[in-house]
DNA sequence: ATTGTGAATGCAATCGTTTGCATTGGCATA
DNA sequence: TATGCCAATGCAAACGATTGCATTCACAAT
């Protein structure tokens, strides 16, 4: 329990009647050095139970082998699984990550860049948080010289390295395949819209129709927060599925920009004894882990989000490792994958379950 | 995008005429410095666009403000939860998160340790990975004086803090909740013996059924691996579910220490017409969110996850406040709560949706 | 014997902050 | 005028590892 003075390097230096030089360079395999005092300091390494202080050699290299990710929060799947595909790409560096959570708030994302810088990160991968429009902080750490990605939630017009899902051929496929199965008059679930990815979907959306030449009706997109907690927009989705029965021609189809928003209203027309999907036909987004699970099963998009965080993290490394100005910014698109559902499998059977 | 050269806090000083030490009582708002002086350095820090430097001053301090937190991986509901958790209580104490996921592996986890231990976290908050056995990097930590608190995959004999949900009480419930339904013949899907938590709940299962005086019989306890991809356990459970439909007299209930495998069981059951809850109720374990959404939702267990996390968070900030020697281990027992849905509820009308 | 060479290591400054122990100057008190 | 005291700041040594530039030593070549 006490805290134990840890052994350093001269510790080892002193025992071995050498300098600290040599243990550091023993250390770092250096090839100047004998292997018989590589051997012997390692083991005192051992001897001594020596753990290296990575603080006072990141103080020194001017380099932490960290590197912060900045998430909306992590107990969505689609972060979680962004997490994931970022570490397994940069363990293999020799990087570490070091988590902060915005919760959508403006607030708690500048704090949190501000920690990520103090701590001297060599580089920030980050989801903007929903409330954000003044992006100073993020200017910060581009002016500071850091290496930045942003994923999915990016900003517009502003020149850094990117890597989205293709929001828009997404959107498109789902709806072209709404149309495809015989749905005419197609509702789309729409996030708000000063989010970029919601942006994009609806204009997915909106292409589909009118290659198809089906009229854009807007009292069929409705716009709402699907930003929220679980429970909150499955709860939204209900209101939505309601108030799509009182219009006086209901639709055939629906494209939500939420898995759970379309579970809602699943939920809602299973009660009326509204038949999905030969009455109305659904298509969700993201594919989460439920809608394989409710019934009829929901059609949605599968964004590969390890390989999104794959992605980020390789876009870091090439930024880090090219040399000084060499680097353009790029963008990358991840095409996200149609996961076809019984709930809008109109036609032929279900390929997946 | 060039690396610019930092200020630092000797460049204020010079900037100011006075010496770094004062700059830095001054940003620390030490009393013996004067107002004036004070206004004078945060005037500076704009201007001149400083950013302390966490790592110099870490090292000097001997203390980074980094809490490491180990989780078997991120991407799953129950400990993203956790991370939130104990995120909420220490960020108001200045203290930040460093993740590392083990992957459920020794390996991984060992040097997910390591690397703690080199950028010297004040403290680590772990769940043991399933396939650790050998704990002396563990061990380690408590020999370096690193706080340490262990939650919901603990390891017993190893003096140290625990937070743990009640997993016996849990159990106990939802098998006495079964029989009061009226079952009088219930399985149990368990998880691997080894670990504590499935020993729990098998404990747990057990007792309910002794205290109504059912036998326990063993061909009615399966064992399989439950901790894996969420659609791993799902097909898992799908064979059990339909092994049960093998064996001569089929029981009326079933206590799933995961809510995906008695997910699986389900949708095996609804395809063979096997009536739930009538013919079979089921109760799951974790309250994922697709039990609220599976039809007919699924009784689950909730586990109070983020006050779990809240809970390791403080038991840490406790450890690392007390002067010492001072402080002696702790065990919290996080009490979980029965969610009754229509998967088990044979009596009454179901309470939630 | 002199010079050269290369392998193995030492020296000392440095990274940016913090902090115990002075020091300074001004003002009040005796 | 001398003394004391306090408020405000300076000095310099840490914290532990790294690294450019010597230095040392042994041995080979001339």
């Amino acid at each position: 329990m006490s805290k134990k003075k840890k052994t350093t390097i001269s510790d080892i230096a002193k025992e071995l009647n050498v300098t600290p030089s040599t243990v550091s360079r023993a250390l770092g395999d250096h090839p100047k050095i004998s292997d018989s005092t590589k051997e012997a300091v390692l083991d005192m390494v051992e001897k001594l139970n020596y753990q290296p202080n990575n603080i006072a050699s990141a103080l020194r290299k001017g380099k932490s082998n960290i590197i912060g990710v900045i998430v909306p929060t992590s107990d969505r799947q689609f972060f979680a699984s962004i997490i994931r595909g970022i570490e397994e790409i940069i363990r293999e560096e020799g990087y570490h990550l070091m988590i902060c959570q915005s919760d959508d708030q403006f607030d708690k994302e500048k704090s949190g860049i501000d920690t990520l810088l103090n701590v001297r990160v060599d580089g920030i991968i980050a989801s903007v948080a929903k409330e954000t429009t003044d992006i100073s902080h993020y200017k910060k750490i581009k002016k500071q010289g850091v290496p930045l990605v942003l994923y999915d939630r990016v900003i517009d017009s502003f020149d850094v390295n990117h890597v989205v899902s293709d929001d828009f051929l997404g959107a498109y496929n789902a709806v072209t395949h709404l149309i495809e199965q015989g749905c005419t008059r197609i509702a789309h679930f729409a996030g708000k819209q000063h989010i970029k990815i919601y942006q994009d979907r609806l204009q997915g959306y909106i292409k589909a129709l009118r290659e198809h030449s089906i009229p854009v009706d807007d009292e069929l997109i409705i716009e709402s927060d699907l930003i929220q907690d679980t429970y909150s927009i499955l709860r939204t989705g209900r209101e939505l599925g309601s108030s799509l029965l009182q219009i006086p021609e209901m639709p055939d189809g629906i494209f939500s920009s939420s898995d759970f928003a379309a579970m809602g209203a699943i939920q809602v027309f299973k009660e009326k004894n509204i038949k999905i999907p030969d009455k109305v036909a659904l298509v969700g987004y993201s594919n989460d882990f439920s809608a394989s699970v409710i019934e009829p099963a929901l059609t949605s998009l599968d964004q590969h989000t390890i390989k999104m965080g794959n992605c980020a993290a390789r876009l870091f490394l090439e930024q880090m490792n090219s040399k000084e100005g060499t680097f353009t910014s790029k963008r990358k698109l991840i095409v996200p994958e149609l996961i076809v559902r019984k709930s809008s499998q109109k036609k032929q059977e279900p390929i997946k379950a």
